[in-house]
DNA sequence: TTGACTGCAAATGCTTTGCACCATT
DNA sequence: AATGGTGCAAAGCATTTGCAGTCAA
């Protein structure tokens, strides 16, 4: 199933009504490779249909970081929400040069992680792990 | 040497001029025991001086933060920006019931992070490593 | 039909800034 | 004396919200 449409189904379950704004808005988190801010999306979902909103874009995308969804990040220096699929795990390794983010994910630090809330006495329901760096020379 | 008395040296060695306000609010900050907001660093500094302007709060914690000499954080679910003096390295479990923050620091996992970051082609400069969790019952 | 959704514009809330005055060096 | 710092109020900007009209179910 593509991911546009696990999105609209998901909405569907979650009894939201599948109107031409959100399926714009979805179309293009479903189909954005980078991780775009309220703007972007706003831009991009606005070349499908150029009636919508900056509010809307705003209402959607608490929506669907409310039914888990999307993830909300603030990255440093950085002003502006952005937002990403939860199509997977993984973390963000952010190139300080120029911005961009590189996806990784790995099971070791996963479990380093869930030791050391455990330690601690926590349970872990969620983490934020942010790496900035530059390219090696 | 005690804690307010090493940043208002470092501020000096910055060539920064020590007055009132600024004397105030790095005694808030080294006396803090948690991540004050600007809105708590404002209020404990006026307790002390009570002419000092958010203003002057906002441009002393940028500062401050440009010299390095505290940490900027901004948590999920506070709209809040929250500071915290750069005394020790570490990272924090955020209490999801109460909001609390416990601090850790672990070579292992800072070793990890390195590695990682290495195995991307990167070298790091910072991360950021937040845990989100609730008390074992 | 009807409650959910939308666009618009106004309001909000955190943060920054221009300016005239003041204080540290 | 000179430069940098300050308070105040206004401006900025991202985000939220009230409202009246609109649309999916």
């Amino acid at each position: 199933m593509k991911c546009v449409e696990f999105l609209e189904e998901a909405c569907q379950r979650a009894g939201l009504k599948m109107t031409t704004p959100r399926r714009a808005i979805l179309k293009v988190l479903g189909e954005a490779k980078d991780h775009p801010s309220v703007e972007e999306v706003y831009t991009r979902a606005n070349a499908l249909d150029s009636s919508i909103s900056m509010a809307t874009v705003y209402r959607t995308l608490s929506m669907l970081e409310e039914l888990d969804l999307v993830i909300h990040h603030s990255f440093k220096d950085d002003t502006n929400s952005r937002y990403e699929l939860r199509h997977s795990h993984h973390h963000h390794i952010i190139d300080m040069d120029d911005h961009n983010v590189v996806e990784f994910d790995d099971p070791r630090l996963e479990k380093m992680l869930k030791d050391i809330m455990s330690e601690q006495g926590f349970d872990m329901v969620c983490h934020r792990i942010e790496l900035y760096g530059r390219k090696k020379s």
